[in-house]
DNA sequence: CCGCATTGATACCGTACGGATATGAGTGAC
DNA sequence: GTCACTCATATCCGTACGGTATCAATGCGG
């Protein structure tokens, strides 16, 4: 029973996502009958109806579900094995750590330095990124090692907390709750946040597809009222801006920053990097409680 | 710049495990020199040195070491993909729960029954299985859940302790140890445990290559005086043997048992399975304290 | 020191499979 | 009923994968 080809996921999943041979044979820039043909021979090989398809429509079964799921994971597993071993035969070796800007509790310099000085160090490069970016970089082999607030979608991460504080919510300095000292989640009824979420929790849709913003982008648009921001204290400390004030809210889930990296990964480069974070953090006297033992054989 | 291939990956993988050519080809069921010629592609694919190859040995470059263990993880991903899908696409859905033999501290019949009574439950299948087994199943879609005893490698899986009980060490009931009540780590010097590692913690190599043995082999071998074993306090319960006494040793790290599950799943049998299992041994009594929660987006 | 055995690399060839083009067939819209 | 749309089928072609035959390099034994 021979396997599963990395081409035949590569098929599925573009047509499982525009739900459209057409469209999708174009984006795999291919014709459409060979991959039409394609995908009844997956279909075949594994006993499995995957799409059902009218002359009108596209339409997932159950098991494409499943594979549709999979078949993202398995693809992510591939091309992270490529890049990582790209990455390894390269002669001048990096650590490349992937962040998302301002996002390091003022840390990064402090920990660059002691890394620096560790036995296994590599040079470091820097991977700026937004949203998402950094767990998709670790994913796919494009980072070794990650510094990023949760949550996140750790899934094949391994992940280790090194500092948890409140966030704020950022308001308009002249905004009439501006004048409170600590404020409610009802209070934030009606306000947005930058990825376009109620604020107050409450599960309304999204008011427009999320954009990436960057910090400069967010702090303006805050501060002409057009969203409130929720941002760790460290941060907020870090950008005193008069036109916006920065309040506690009840209840709203405090922030960890934690370093991850790929559960595969076993470079002492890395090993090293989460040793002087957790070092860095805890001679700071910011240090978290140790991360709960999670079993390996 | 097109994609590695699954193909690729498994011949690579077999060279890098048997450090032959030949052997490789043969393992493959191939002529050997395809297989150099895919490796060398594979390297110019690359554009990385994978295998140092004389003509007397081949050894893997830094790079290949690398790729090695990203490869495995990527090939199981991709079968783990197939399996799942097949077994999506079976008009009889089963639920596939990987167990060791007797590990289940004696509650499976309670929570197969509770199970039956759910919404989304489906007919179980059980899949016994060895050391190692159940975390191989799940991670190469044979099984959808399992229940097993830490320590395992949890990489890839979602996990949640159900029961955590002190483990006991198995001796002769004739041996002069099992006159005391309570034994210390280092009295169990020059003792072996059924994978032939020394009991007492030391790091002597393994006396012979681990083999799988069922409870009723170990047991022998216990009463005959060849091996002592740790075992959970439940199972020690289940299996009193006039000719094997169990005593708690002192320091000894306790087993927890838990339910484990791949973490892409979103099979709504496989979370009732998990929430049927939490709460068995909830009204049970023994239930472990809330896992820590891990962010996902 | 010189064969000989071992083992990976190279050369060459046939075939099977993946992709393109042309065309058919089913379905919904007007 | 006709047309537009979209997926399936038929057929052809080129490439790339695998096989066989052979070479080249290395280590070992006589």
């Amino acid at each position: 029973m021979s396997d599963l080809e990395v081409r035949q996921l590569r098929y599925f999943v573009a047509v499982a996502e525009e739900l459209h041979f057409g469209r999708a044979a174009e984006r795999l820039g291919m014709a459409q009958p060979p991959l039409s043909r394609a995908i009844r021979d997956l279909e075949r090989h594994l006993g499995v109806g995957l799409l059902e398809r009218t002359t009108r429509q596209v339409r997932l079964t159950p098991a494409g579900e499943v594979l549709l799921r999979d078949a993202r994971t398995a693809l992510d597993a591939v091309s992270a094995a490529e890049r990582r071993a790209r990455h390894a035969g390269q002669p001048v070796r990096t650590l490349r750590l992937a962040l998302k800007a301002d996002h390091d509790a003022g840390m990064l310099p402090r920990m660059l330095a002691a890394y620096e000085r560790e036995e296994a160090a590599l040079p470091v490069e820097l991977q700026l990124g937004g949203r998402g970016e950094q767990v998709a970089a670790l994913r796919d082999g494009r980072a070794d090692v990650a510094l990023l607030p949760t949550p996140f979608d750790d899934r094949g991460l391994d992940v280790e907390p090194l500092l948890t504080e409140p966030r704020l919510v950022a308001l308009p300095a002249a905004d009439p709750l501006a004048a409170r000292t600590e404020l409610r989640p009802a209070d934030l009824a009606g306000r947005l946040l930058p990825d376009g979420t109620a604020a107050d929790g409450s599960d309304a849709p999204p008011a427009w597809p999320p954009r990436s913003l960057d910090l400069a982008q967010i702090f303006n648009l805050v501060e002409v009222g057009s969203i409130v921001w929720f941002l760790p204290e460290s941060l907020a400390r870090r950008h005193p801006r008069p036109e916006i004030a920065y309040r506690p809210v009840a209840d709203l889930a405090p922030s960890t920053l934690v370093v991850a990296w790929p559960r595969e990964s076993r470079s002492p480069a890395v090993a090293a990097f989460v040793r002087v974070a957790r070092s860095v953090f805890a001679d700071a006297g910011l240090s978290s409680p140790a991360s709960p033992a999670s079993g390996r054989s």
